[in-house]
DNA sequence: TTTT
DNA sequence: TTTT
């Protein structure tokens, strides 16, 4: 059962980190980064190639993350592949990947390091309803 | 600019990798990769939460994976994070996430490690068309 | 004050752990991980270039180690890379790098995964103190 | 023979990249970067635990550095662990834990990626003659 | 000192 | 020897 799930962006947030609460108080930010890389298209010419990640993250990470992170920060993340369904509006099964945030840096100068060290009796994934909407 | 798009999984492989070949030849294989970890739910109990990825290897990778790897293998894939748009037989837009291999090893035992130097003139990914159909 | 320092490998064990414990009665694992590549030298032939790295276990992780690990087994390590300062019979100072393990996984069939989660109140690295004598 | 040497690092350089070059011109870069973490002490109060890693560097990515970087740049870094075995005055092995670079992304604003795609016919490290000397 |  |  050996097992490793884990992936790593250094890149900008596209927009600000959207805060939102469980029922029973804990926070959940999304936001999304993106990473982009120059590739040479057909035409021989160097273009860049940007790819959007969708990033949860949960609990104190997720309230530093509404206190220090903004648009267009760059920050390090580590974290986790999660695939969610979801339903659209035909009650068609629809999946959305995302990046569950365990560790997070912020680069460009003046911020500091945070990791998600779960204190004693902090809520867990299981207590976080799924969502009934894309948010992406 | 900086940007890091990196994605690695220890895990093991849900059914044989598909190979199939653009027009001009390269090898394109497709496979899905269980990662899986013990979670305790809401009743305290510990249960195993699996998640699947989505895993396009391309030239001699692909090659390599289909020569080598068959279901229930264990690999060490490292790879970057894309996320493909298609259409849905009505037409909307629907997204899924891949991870395009970049190195693979083979764990459990008898075999060696591959990674994907590729040649000179080796065929990019702007020579593979995108699917029409999402084969996960 | 951006920090990361992480280290990963997969490679076979040297010998088997040595364990050895703390006054306060905290395990200490530590053995050697080979890894190794194939590289062309000056006459353009493929040799075997082996690399050692010294691994540190504590805790809960180093007495799995010493239960489950043994000479030649394959393994994944995740950690850091602390280097120590100690002392020659010369009184002359010498350092060593080693790679201090935050997770172990088990490759080659069998076994299964392991983390130190750290219990309430487990000993940190400060309890323990410092060799005056080299181990490897 | 599943084999991974990897070591990722973000910090700061510890002074100037120091630039030298084989005798069939190949540059090579030595610098340091510092990474740190917060730990709590025996009495309970936190402090600042700094590592220093010795990188080497060699051809374009050398340059780039000794271009790029200087003291005090932050940097993430994607390399591999090296040991390097020499001889001190006495004439006594000693042993070097060194990481060498793939990847650098300069951090902190202004700079964009390097990777180090080999061009053809690159030098590679078996040019590259030891060191008989420490230079840390 | 490992492994294929 | 860095940085916050």
């Amino acid at each position: 059962m050996a097992s490793l799930n884990r992936v790593e962006l250094i890149g900008n947030l596209g927009r600000d980190p959207e805060i939102r609460y469980t029922p029973g108080g804990t926070a959940i930010a999304s936001f999304s980064i993106a990473t982009s890389e120059k590739v040479k298209n057909k035409s021989g010419e160097w273009e860049t190639r940007t790819e959007w990640h969708n990033i949860v993250l949960y609990a104190r990470l997720a309230e530093v993350a509404g206190e220090y992170l903004s648009k267009g920060k760059s920050v390090y993340l580590d974290g986790k592949l999660k695939t969610r369904k979801w339903q659209d509006r035909d009650g068609k099964d629809r999946y959305t990947t995302e990046i569950v945030g365990d560790k997070l840096l912020m680069l460009g100068g003046k911020t500091g390091s945070i990791s998600d060290e779960q204190p004693v009796n902090s809520p867990t994934n299981e207590d976080i309803p799924p969502d009934d909407t894309d948010p992406f």
